[in-house]
Order: structure tokens, then C-alpha cells, then sequence
DNA sequence: CTAATTATGTCAGTCATGTTGACTTATTTT
DNA sequence: AAAATAAGTCAACATGACTGACATAATTAG
């Protein structure tokens, strides 16, 4: 293992991660805070989509077909639109990864009930497996995070991430986690 | 101010769609809250770096050339070695984003002292500006959901965040946030 | 009813960023 | 002197984004 720096030992920071508060160094929100707290975004981030790619690896799928799996599972019913809105990526950057799921049997399409024109999608009992897979390791690391993050992590880490979303994709964010229907939901109702 | 999300219990949203929560069991903090959760980090994650790519498009830069200015930037005199520690990709997609930054002098290189094997990473001043302009509006949406978010919402973030970075990681994290650029930033001197 | 709009699909080409594998050069360590 | 290390390079390839143009079917508006 080779050392980055030479010194070893931060008593004050190695066991548990401290802040500037509790050391009482720093204002509480000083910019070097901050950026630290960038960085452990990217670092967890990095970590937390590093964990289902041994099994999507298996399946010759990366994590194009993840995000689009876990979110047809979620949300049965969903529409392309919706998925491309959810994902901001283009119609046909999602068309080849939709139609590989397709293809292998993971995503089902069906033509929408009132409006013939839409693909339903939903996901096959494979599809669904894969999707349960796929999230266990995600759902194990954070269970794991909160446990030692303390009682009020959940929530807060909530507000949090909502907070940081951007305020324009408020309504739909919320419109999708109270998406309980399947047959006409979609629609923005006035 | 905003209770936002604070939906413990949700209905079942679909026959098709067997979540744990449709069994009445919920443990305390709830399968469906959880996978809120992830979603939350997807969406905040999406929106968090789509901040600097407007400015990155202006340079013919891309995400990966913002992350390498930036762990320069921050760790002044770093080693190529650190920074595929850091980004886990491989030398060879590092070495063309790097090259593209020397190139138009965003990033210097200078050969170790004790080791002229090693080239160690500096941003001009150029490189520097730039690295500011990125990061700002990144801190502008942090600070802002750090607002909104409770005053507890810093430390118990940081530790959410730490806990979810690979434990084998957590070493070398602190390696990194503790080597100090004396400078600019008011560390905790032992 | 026709025309416009919408939802989706598709062809074709490009770019950014990641991968593997093999090999070189310079320097330091053993 | 030999081995190990830090870095750079060449080549080929995969994934997942992008743009732009166009096609088809169905719904909605005039």
C-alpha cells in the first residue's frame, strides 16, 4: 500500500469522521468544510454506483440499463417520456438501452389504455429479479450509513438531497414518489 | 419550513409490484423510504453536476476534465498516482484528460524532489480561476440546501456521506482532506 | 374533417470517457 | 547490476451520451 503522506496518525479525525464543529477550529460552515463536504458526495457516489456493476457485468448491461431498470420497476406503468425526463438524457440514447432490456426479456411494453399512441412499460418477473438484485448492495450501504449516521440521518439526509435538487424538478420529483396508479397517471393534471 | 417528503407510509402502487411495505412489514426506517433515498441521490447527484457543464462546454472540456482540475486544484503538488487513487479509472483515461488540461494550461507539471520519477500537479493561475468558477455554483446550491436543511444538517450529511464510502476508502479519504495546502485553509493543527 | 400536435421510434454520424493489454523510459531501490 | 516504481504511450474497443433529420401512428384542435 503505498503512502500518499508520510504522517500516519490524525487521532482527532481516523476513528470517526469529525467535523470543524466538534473540533471547534472552523466557523461552522467555512468554505474548506464545504468543499470537503463536495468531495464526500463524489467519493460516495463513486462507491455507491461501483456496487452493482459486477452484476450487471454478468448480463452484459452497465448502468444505462440500471437506471432504466430500477426506475420501470419503481414506477410500473411508466411512460418514455417520463423516462426521459427522469434521466434527462435524449430519446435516443434511451431507445438503445430500452431496447436491449426489451430484447432480453427484462422490460414489457404496452400500449397505453386511454391513449394508444404511449408505451407502458413494465417489468418482467426476470426484470423485476434483476431490478431486486441490482439495488440490494445500494440498499445494504445505506441502511448501514444511517445506522451510523445517527437517528436523525434519514430525514435529514432527505431534506438534504431534496434541498439539492433543482427546485424546478420539485413537483415532478414528488408527482413520481406519490405515484400509486398506474392507468392514468403521466398526465399533469392542472 | 418544508416538511417535504415526509410521507412515512405510502399505499401499495401496483399488484404488479411487490414491495415489502405491501406486506405490512415495515421495518423502522421502510423499504419504500429507503429506495426514496436513492432516488433522492440520483436526482441530487444529476442536478449537482450538471452545474458546471455549461461553463466546462466554453473550454471543450467535459466532467472528467472538471474532476481532475479540481482534486489539482485543491491538493496542489499531487501525483498522478493520487489522482487514479482518487477518480479509480485507469491511466490511460486520465493521461488524455490530463494532457488536454497541460496542453492548454489549466495544469503544470514539475518533477518531484526527492523523486524525479513522479510528476507532481499544479494549477496556473488560469487552471485556478477556472477550478473557482466550477466549484461556485456547486457551494452556492450546497450552502442553499444546507439552509434549508436544519442546522444539524452539515455534520450529520458529512457523516452520512463518510459512512458510505467504502470502508477500505476511509483512509485514504482522510489522507487526502488532511494534506494541507497550509495556505488557503484553517486546518486543525494536532 | 382536416390539420396540427404529440408520443414514440429510427437512421446516421459524432464525441466523451471509460476499458484492456502491451510496451517504453527514466529513476529509484534492492 | 537487477528489480521495482512512476509515468507515458500506442492501439483497439465499449458504453453511453449527443445532434439532426425523418417516419409512423394516434390524439387533439380548428
Amino acid at each position: 500500500m503505498t503512502d500518499i503522506i508520510s504522517h500516519n496518525n490524525r487521532p482527532s479525525r481516523s476513528a470517526a469522521m469529525q467535523t470543524d464543529d466538534e473540533t471547534g477550529k472552523n466557523d461552522s460552515a467555512g468554505i474548506s468544510s464545504l468543499v470537503e463536504l463536495i468531495e464526500l458526495l463524489f467519493f460516495a457516489y463513486r462507491d455507491f454506483t461501483s456496487d452493482p456493476d459486477t452484476i450487471l457485468a454478468e448480463f452484459g448491461f452497465g448502468r444505462a440499463h440500471h437506471r432504466v431498470l430500477h426506475f420501470v420497476n419503481r414506477y410500473p406503468g411508466l411512460r418514455v417520456a417520463d423516462l426521459l425526463d427522469i434521466l434527462k438524457i435524449t430519446k435516443q440514447s434511451l431507445a438503445r438501452v430500452l431496447k436491449q432490456l426489451v430484447d432480453s426479456g427484462m422490460i414489457e411494453q404496452q400500449p397505453g389504455r386511454s391513449d394508444r399512441r404511449e408505451r407502458r412499460l413494465f417489468t418482467t418477473k426476470r426484470g423485476r429479479k434483476l431490478a431486486e438484485r441490482l439495488i440490494e448492495p445500494q440498499m445494504a450501504r445505506i441502511v448501514r450509513a444511517l445506522e451510523l449516521s445517527g437517528d436523525e440521518s434519514h430525514k435529514v439526509s432527505r431534506k438534504l438531497l431534496y434541498n439539492m435538487i433543482n427546485s424546478t424538478e420539485h413537483e415532478a420529483v414528488m408527482k413520481l414518489f406519490s405515484r400509486t396508479h398506474a392507468k392514468t397517471s403521466g398526465k399533469r393534471p392542472e
